[in-house]
RNA sequence: GCCUGAGUGGCGGAAUAGGUAGACGCACAGGACUUAAAAUCCUGCGAGAUUCAACCCUCGUGUCGGUUCAAGUCCGACCUUAGGCACCA
């Protein structure tokens, strides 16, 4: 068994001291490799870390050796509730917390041998960092895409703060599980709606995998439809969207939404006020979830008094406030066509109301909807001069005739909203913006930046949905930087998602104090080249974080539109018994055991062969002790070594072969397949009774970015070469990886019977008579008719009798 | 309900373009070494039938069909399962 404990810490120091990873902002084939930073949480490092680390840095090992100038670094993204909670419980400051945090996580990561370029290393926390942060947020300010306004927002009863809708997703809390509720309030919006179709299109100029795109695409959810002016009987009009206007004629009410600004407008002509007003306050209690999952009952109160013309027919039908109409979509409003949407064919037989079918279909038991008659040819009744026409041709005759009656317009809507940014705690970015009742909202001055997080020991969340920073007179109090007038600090902080939008753009010019980074040095790296993250930050995290590069790209501060090339995203590591690591299931692995028990090195090679990369695995720590096996046999296959210079002739084959299968692996993330080449690769080599240095050092190198330090202390131990740190990367002859003689499978009626041995590219009429040479096969055939012999060069033969 | 994936031995998982299914590893069994154990090494290992034994044979990649000389792979329908979205008009 070898000494990994003494081999892996004299390697790390090596790299520390020399400065092994350390990358300068020049030189050719810049390449930037980046893995999500952590969270730095009291648990430490988590096995699922060490698992998209391990991979990356292979990919960065595997690169330097390629010539690359590889950019791997780290850092960490340190704002945000765990750490305040527990500054609270052990009453210190979270920065603290961050603090000894860090050094955790620092020794953890130094310990498995990731080759980061540490000369890079920031927290969110540093106040020389989330002072560009502060800034960037100005910028936002200025720009007029940082407004504050009173809106309805999801509240985390126990976590005591406002959470974005990303943040809720399922209606509950991302953080503690608890169902969301709502509230009014006064908040720090940023406008990330209006960039919905950039980040659409923005995609194109990207290679993320294909379930992130859809991801995103799914989350701004765009629909393409018609907003169409709908007049009010006795003056007034509103509009409605619609992705179905093929149904108009099919509308028997309307219905709109009680959070809207619609229902305020026409409330002095409501007949029946009191029963309206008490449905708006109803309405206001529930969450997302009530007017959602619980409550599709369709509930609804009629508004009396009022009446709305179908704009293409003359008819005057009523109008519904109903619950299920969201203010802040859409317009607030919706045409209801009971016969083809189910959903207004509910509400219809809930409240009594006409149902007109406009569509061929059966519309007895529910309604015929859009994907039962689009596409199909299907088409239109009672509807007028449309009639006859099939639903495609009717949705554009119909707008055409909307269109140019001046009535409707073809529109976009998204599902996205704007970004709530304020969050009522205290370990965050404080939003740097001072309220003067004179000059209105003015940010602090840049010479003022960064506003510092006051250094108290009081700062426990409120009920009242305020930050525990309004309690503290030192901070709130200041002058107005337009007036100088006595003015009020704004006391909300960032979300966390703050600092990580544009972390990846520090890490290319860390030290500068000018500016977040230079363009030159962006210019330089250009583009984040490959990161990694996990699938639960596709909706936020990386939607943030675009929308933040593209406004910065829009105002001239970054030198492209996506600063992300190619995102991939790894599976996660369970527990042994298949579920989720948690401590109350009591399956958590902690690496630094497997560490001191198996080394670094075979952690590493086992979570890289644990399976596919981007699937999710079960922890087995029978599977890391093959793996400790397979790096011992690597060590005692040092007594093997003979004196001779090159390649042994009966291993040239399959050197050039792992070669060529492992570079390609580590560059399609399937290290699994790259693991077991080389456990293959070993295994031939085991045979012989002797190999030479290069065949062992060939070995060492491709097994160098998944076992840096074993590989690298033999490399030295045995006089094999210079340094892996310091080496090219081998190449291969193809010529070589092909084999001279091959063994193909000789089918009969596509039933495997036997197996010949043929040259490589051998003419394929003699392919032919080997086969039906071959004994076995003469055999199966013996009283049979030959129909035909199929021959795939190189591949197989199959004989087709009778 | 909608949108994605995924179903292959006892287990984790392999299998460019349809072309010898089960690579590699784990577990297990037998053997060698050892006073013994651990470690290490060797052999076997999808299921079934048959045989002294071997060969051979039959079945086999969630289910049912289809295309093809040939299907884990392509097409159609379905089942199970994981994740995401969900009264978004």
């Amino acid at each position: 068994m070898y000494n990994f404990k003494k081999i892996e810490k004299k390697w790390q120091e090596y790299w520390s001291d020399n400065k092994t990873f350390e990358v300068k902002n020049k030189g050719d084939k810049p390449y930037y490799i980046l893995v999500e930073f952590p969270y730095p949480s009291g648990a430490g490092l988590h096995v699922g870390h060490v698992r998209s680390y391990t991979a990356q840095d292979v990919r960065a090992r595997m690169m330097r050796m390629q010539g690359y100038n590889v950019l791997y670094p780290m850092g960490y993204d340190a704002f945000g509730a765990p750490a305040e909670e527990y500054a609270i419980k052990t009453h210190q400051h979270p920065k603290n917390v961050v603090r000894d945090n860090i050094k955790v996580f620092g020794n953890q990561m130094r310990s498995l041998g990731f080759s980061f370029d540490w000369s890079r290393e920031f927290s969110t926390t540093d106040p020389e960092y989330y002072k560009w942060t502060q800034w960037q947020f100005i910028q936002f300010f200025k720009h007029g895409l940082a407004y504050k306004d009173v809106t309805k927002v999801n509240w985390c009863p126990k976590c005591k703060m406002v959470l974005s809708n990303e943040d809720a997703q399922g209606g509950v809390c991302e953080r503690c599980g608890t169902t969301v509720t709502q509230r009014e309030k006064s908040q720090w919006m940023l406008k990330m709606a209006s960039y919905s179709e950039d980040l659409l299109k923005g995609l194109d100029d990207t290679n993320f995998a294909p379930r992130i795109k859809l991801g995103q695409i799914n989350w701004i959810g765009k629909s393409t439809g018609v907003e169409m002016d709908v007049n009010i009987v006795g003056g007034g009009k509103f509009s409605i969207f619609t992705t179905c206007i093929e149904t108009v004629y099919g509308i028997t009410f309307f219905v709109i939404a009680p959070d809207g600004k619609l229902i305020k407008e026409l409330m002095p002509r409501v007949k029946n006020k009191e029963e309206v007003l008490s449905y708006i306050k109803e309405t206001s209690l529930k969450s997302n979830m009530d007017r959602t999952e619980l409550n599709k009952g369709k509930s609804g109160v009629l508004v009396e008094g009022i009446k709305a013309i179908n704009p293409i027919n003359g008819e005057e039908v009523p109008i519904f406030l109903g619950d299920f109409v969201l203010g802040d979509y859409g317009t607030g409003a919706v045409m209801a066509v009971p016969a083809h949407d189910q959903r207004d064919y509910e509400y219809a037989n809930a409240h009594g109301l006409p149902i007109v079918q406009v569509i061929e279909g059966d519309i007895s038991n529910s309604a015929f909807e859009k994907q039962d008659y689009l596409g199909k040819g299907i088409k239109l009744i009672n509807s007028s001069e449309f009639t006859g026409m099939t639903v495609e041709e009717a949705k554009e005759a119909i707008t055409n005739k909307l269109e140019s009656a001046g009535i409707a317009r073809r529109v976009n809507n998204y599902k996205m909203r704007d970004w709530v940014f304020g969050r009522q705690r205290f370990w965050g970015e404080p939003i740097p913006m001072i309220y003067c009742d004179k000059c209105g909202w003015q940010p602090v001055p840049d010479t003022d930046l960064p506003v510092m997080l006051p250094d108290v020991t009081e700062y426990e969340p409120t009920d009242t949905g305020e930050s525990p920073l309004a309690k503290i007179d030192s901070f709130v109090n200041c002058k107005c930087p337009k007036c100088g007038g006595d003015a009020k600090r704004e006391t909300d902080t960032m979300p966390q998602w703050a600092g990580s939008s544009w972390y990846f753009l520090r890490f290319m010019d860390p030290h500068n104090k000018d500016i977040f980074a230079s363009m030159d040095s962006m210019k330089y790296w250009n583009k984040v080249d490959w990161y990694n993250g996990g699938m639960e930050h596709t909706a936020r995290h990386l939607l943030y974080a675009r929308f933040w590069v593209q406004f910065l790209f829009n105002i001239g501060l970054v030198p492209n539109k996506e600063m992300i090339w190619t995102r991939v995203s790894h599976g996660m590591i369970l527990g042994s018994d298949g579920e989720k690591m948690s401590k109350s299931k009591g399956n958590v692995i902690n690496p630094d055991d497997m560490v001191s028990e198996y080394g670094a090195d075979s952690l590493r090679v086992y979570e890289m062969f644990i399976g596919d990369y981007t699937k999710d695995a079960s922890w087995s720590e029978n599977g890391l002790k093959g793996c400790f096996k397979f790096l011992n046999r690597v060590w005692n296959l040092q007594d093997k070594l003979n004196n001779d210079s090159g390649f042994s002739s009966n291993l040239e084959n399959i050197i050039h072969k792992t070669i060529k299968k492992v570079t390609n692996d580590i560059n399609n993330m399937s290290y699994n397949t790259a693991i077991s080449s080389l456990m293959i690769l070993l295994n031939e080599m085991d045979k012989f009774d002797s190999i030479t240095r290069d065949d062992y050092r060939l070995l060492l190198q491709l097994l160098n970015p998944f076992a840096p330090h074993i590989t690298e202390e033999l490399n030295e131990k045995c006089k094999l070469g210079e340094l892996f740190t310091n080496s090219v990367w081998p190449s291969y002859d193809e010529s070589k990886t092909e084999d001279s003689e091959l063994e193909i499978g000789v089918q009969i009626n596509g039933k495997l019977r036997s197996t010949i041995k043929i040259k490589k590219d051998e003419d394929k009429s003699v392919v032919e008579k080997i086969a039906l040479d071959d004994e076995k096969v003469k055999k199966n055939i013996l009283d049979k008719e030959i129909i035909k012999v199929i021959v795939v060069p190189n591949r197989i033969v199959n004989i087709v009798v009778k």
